[in-house]
DNA sequence: CTGAAAGCGCTTACAG
DNA sequence: CTGAAAGCGCTTACAG
């Protein structure tokens, strides 16, 4: 059944039943009622794709997630989702598992026009790449960022919010501070560095570099290093660390090395994913507006789209430190 | 930049360069090597919408899930999309945030034939329009399924799961058990339900039916019911939970209540999701093989995609119990 | 092995 | 307010 099936059947042309479902305010209401009736009697529904087609957008966008079993990308997405539903887009997902290749993949959706526009959760992919793109198609990072690229981008402020991880631990009279970091191919890694460097030197606190530990997102990574930093000669007394997800690695690994959180060790993790209160103890960590970056990603992905002018290209989310057991004892 | 300019610059027509592309084997060595030098050369990318069109597939897959920031969830949409992908297919993601209109809506994207077809891992949908959606496209149930309805599935037997938990605690010698349910408009809650009777009477153990409690599948929620259980004239010793998320949240309320787990109250989840051996106590769980579901259930879609035949339809998967801290201590 | 031509199902500028 | 007609960019059956 198509348009032109139904036209016949109501005595129309193919042109008025597009109209009817498109632009029903220019079909007179005796027309409309009748076409109406007849698309309700045989469930007609449009194809989609021959739309698409000759109106040149898809109304899908692609959304490119680093590991979408992650607790935090999974409540971006959520916010990406709930803008791009009410704006009659689909979303199309893109997990890469933290391979450059897969994002790389991912683009052609853009190049070959099966995309409308895309939000970029992830950012391995070459920067020059990545800015020839964006002058030809809507294109947002979201979370993560690439430095110097003119590019629409929603995120909170990683070097600060580090800072003001750390100056925590350093108000709780903790001097020896250590830092397990994502991995520094991830700029964000290097931000939250950054950030606890930045409060470090400005306590006068020295930087031990023993103290500074890379891992990759991982629950297991972070509960090995934490091993290796308490196994040091002169081990801390508190870690700042790149997630949540890591510092509950690094909580037990400090319980199965017979230490007690946060007595022994204080551990302030990152993003306040939902089991930051569920574990215990509960995380002392910073909270991302996962959901708000996410819709604001999506509603600057649709200016673009919709070729609105942008004053402004770089949101900074608000973040806050919130304080619970992890740190502050019960 | 489209075909027939590409065709134009190669000196062939633009049905060559389409078979360049589409069937290189029908395509001289020395035609196809300079078409695809000029492909490369203006970097020419195919207007993939145009083939949909023409061909009359997207090759896009629909994944209908009902809570994408479920840690099961994500962890069976990967197994869909690793397969998906090796097959050219992409996916489409419907989070239906557990509502029925929603999870409607996502099946125009197949009477439009916007996707080949449809991964469903939620089936609150009326089961006659299932029934006459799966005739006419392909679609396969994962996880969940609907009783008596002839549609491929993929899903672990949940009753004799739940039976073999239930019995679990019953082994340690509990007799006072307790169930919290998942909601009962899914099949699955009904079916652990199930198991968890038949258990008990073949244990020849009272059904209390104060010791069934309904939550929804939150760690909250079963939270709340575990404080409702706990304050019983007579608490139970002994609770088999829907699923991890709240089978934490239980221990979180015996913990809250000054209980002990498993010495007061031994727990019992399903899923066996990441957090459950991160969580202390560690769960006792259910193991169901997530990865191999989702992969399963998109190898069945692509022989109906495909048109191949299928002797089979229901696959049962392997679960397992996995005894761990929350049942038998250290 | 290659090309000319038809056609997939819509939408829209144009004419009336 | 309505219709006839063109055309979006491919693929493929057919002919040579």
């Amino acid at each position: 059944m198509k348009m032109s099936d139904v036209a016949k059947l109501a005595n129309v042309s193919a042109a008025t039943v597009s109209r009817v479902l498109s632009n029903p305010e220019k079909v007179s209401l005796e027309t409309r009622e009748r076409v109406l009736d007849v698309i309700n009697k045989v469930n007609y529904k449009p194809h989609i794709v021959a739309r698409q087609f000759r109106t040149q957008e898809t109304k899908i966008i692609l959304v490119v997630v680093p590991d979408i079993t992650s607790a935090f990308f999974a409540k971006v997405l959520r916010g990406i989702e709930h803008v791009a539903l009410k704006n009659g887009y689909q979303v199309i997902l893109g997990d890469t598992e933290n391979d450059v290749e897969r994002e790389n993949s991912y683009i052609d959706l853009l190049l070959q026009k099966q995309v409308d526009g895309m939000v970029l959760l992830t950012a391995k992919i070459d920067k020059n790449k990545l800015e020839e793109l964006s002058n030809e198609f809507p294109l947002v990072l979201a979370c993560e960022y690439v430095d110097g690229l003119n590019v629409p981008t929603v995120s909170i402020d990683n070097i600060s919010s580090a800072r003001k991880a750390t100056e925590h631990l350093i108000q709780l009279g903790h001097t020896k501070i250590a830092h397990i970091t994502g991995p520094m191919s991830v700029i964000l890694s290097r931000d939250r560095l950054k950030g606890y460097k930045q409060a470090m030197i400005s306590h006068d606190l020295e930087i031990e570099p023993s103290y500074i530990q890379e891992a990759d997102r991982t629950f297991e990574s972070s509960y090995n290093q934490t091993l290796k930093l308490l196994s040091l000669a002169t081990p801390p007394t508190g870690i700042f660390v790149f997630n949540d997800e890591m510092a509950m690695g690094t909580i037990k690994a400090a319980k199965d090395s017979g230490l007690t959180v946060p007595d022994d060790l204080a551990v302030v993790g990152f993003d306040n994913i939902k089991m930051a209160t569920v574990f215990e103890p509960n995380l002392t960590t910073i909270d991302q507006p996962k959901f708000a970056i996410g819709q604001k990603a999506m509603e600057l992905l649709l200016q673009l789209i919709n070729g609105e002018p942008m004053k402004k290209k770089k949101f900074v989310m608000k973040d806050e430190l919130i304080i619970r057991d992890s740190t502050k004892g019960e």
